[in-house]
DNA sequence: GAAATAGTGTCTTTTAGACACTATGCA
DNA sequence: TGCATAGTGTCTAAAAGACACTATTTC
């Protein structure tokens, strides 16, 4: 018998299927403290949450009302997940092509009190000059940015505590293990900007002193020096600017770096 | 009004709901092409696959029938999809007790031709010798181990060429990138052994080389000598044996181990 | 002794780490 | 001139890379 008639025959509601399946997005920028002249940058991971509003669209009292979530929805049975969190960010926030990925999935029985809900949870790198615009839409009633430790602190709703303790530990080893930090970053960049990034998720002192990092940097086969080009921006003696290359990373536990 | 009203007032079948959740697992071993006595092993990446049956356990037949497949299956209500893949491989490949790790979710529409069924893979990393007592049950009509570049080669199931793809680059990267490569050795191993499983996916000569790597392994953290204690199962000559203890692991692009 | 695997000796080059010093330009 | 940031000079130690050499055992 041929694929086609097995098909016709294949009752897709026999077994027990899920109420729904969601994208949820752990938005990560990096504010600067202040911002004065002449200053290398002081910074600081956040994250983006919305506050769930009292009510939905239709005037009904909403689950998990007035607790702090991750950005996110239903996904429709005509897109994936990733396509989900996208439209869902860009409705959200306003946020269009962006670094995004898919880093968990959220399954645990009871997680939510709907029903049978799948998460699909991805992060996004966001420059904080990108969410300058972030408005509060739908079923959200305010969006905010919380430094990562306070937000634990906050009420937050169904397993988002789990799901964002995991983005977070994903994020400090990305910016570690590959070259993120490029999505923190305008184009051209002082090394000063690039050790203030890292510097939000390690305290290692080859990153953290600066004669070592400024010549670290240099030899860094991803980065590469624009010839001739300076800023003041973060010091009144001209520094040098670097940009991130297309050069493969390599971070093996077991050889060096080529 | 409470959560407790919101909730009864929520229609979970409100929305179109997907018409399945299930796990599939990408189950590697590294067999040995020969083994010789006083040998160094020589060593290949190996993917265990089933065949789907022609007919399913009421007679029908089956939906891509004959075509080979991750071993997987449907999530349940009250188990989470870890779970499910757990209790799947023991079922039908009788592993236990086996590193199992979640790399990936399939979801693109029309994947699977049964409906909206959303696939949550793992890969699991499976000494040779756990893999001797495997048998076809259920859906399976045989159970069998190709090595990776083969497997392109067959007539795979659903979408299961892509989670395959994904799979092995993922195994490749962990291999190199974490101590992974315990799980495909013995407990205490020799230089050669654990070189042998790394060249399965990587032909840096910093492993090639023989010399360079006795050298390496012994300034490994991650990585002690078992003093005195050797074997000659690789060589004529007595080897020292090792083994992986638990130092962390690091792997920044930006500094050095540690 | 030949063959095969497992190393070590030794030299060169590169990288890492420490810490003092110099460079630039604004107030 | 002082101050703050951005570097460089210089030394030492460790690691990486190359290649010849030695060590142990079986046949």
């Amino acid at each position: 018998m041929s694929n086609e008639q097995a098909l016709k025959q294949y009752d897709v509601k026999k077994y027990r299927t899920p109420d729904g399946y969601t994208s949820d997005i752990a938005v990560f920028t990096i504010l600067s403290d202040k911002t004065e002249a002449f200053k290398p940058p002081a910074m600081k991971l956040n994250l983006m949450l919305i506050k769930r509003s009292m009510t939905d669209s239709e005037g009904r009292t909403n689950i998990e009302a007035g607790k702090w979530a991750l950005p996110g929805g239903f996904v429709g049975e005509t897109e994936t997940a990733f396509q989900s969190a996208q439209r869902e960010l860009k409705e959200e926030t306003g946020v269009d092509r962006i670094h995004l990925e898919h880093f968990g999935v959220y399954d645990k029985p009871g997680r939510d009190p709907r029903g049978w809900i799948i998460s699909n949870a991805h992060y996004a790198i966001v420059p904080e000059h990108r969410l300058a615009d972030r408005v509060a839409q739908d079923d959200a009633s305010e969006v905010a940015l919380f430094p990562v430790e306070e937000v634990f602190k906050l009420d937050l709703a169904f397993d988002h505590e789990t799901i964002i303790r995991d983005a977070v530990a994903v994020i400090r080893k990305k910016l570690l293990e590959t070259t993120a930090a490029k999505a923190f970053l305008p184009e051209e960049f002082t090394y000063s900007e690039l050790q203030a990034v890292l510097l939000t998720v390690t305290d290692d002192t080859a990153i953290a002193l600066d004669a070592a990092f400024a010549r670290k940097i240099k030899t860094l086969p991803f980065i590469e020096e624009i010839a001739g080009k300076k800023t003041t921006r973060t010091s009144k003696k001209p520094t040098q600017l670097y940009r991130f290359n297309d050069a493969p990373v390599n971070s093996s536990i077991y050889y060096a770096k080529k």
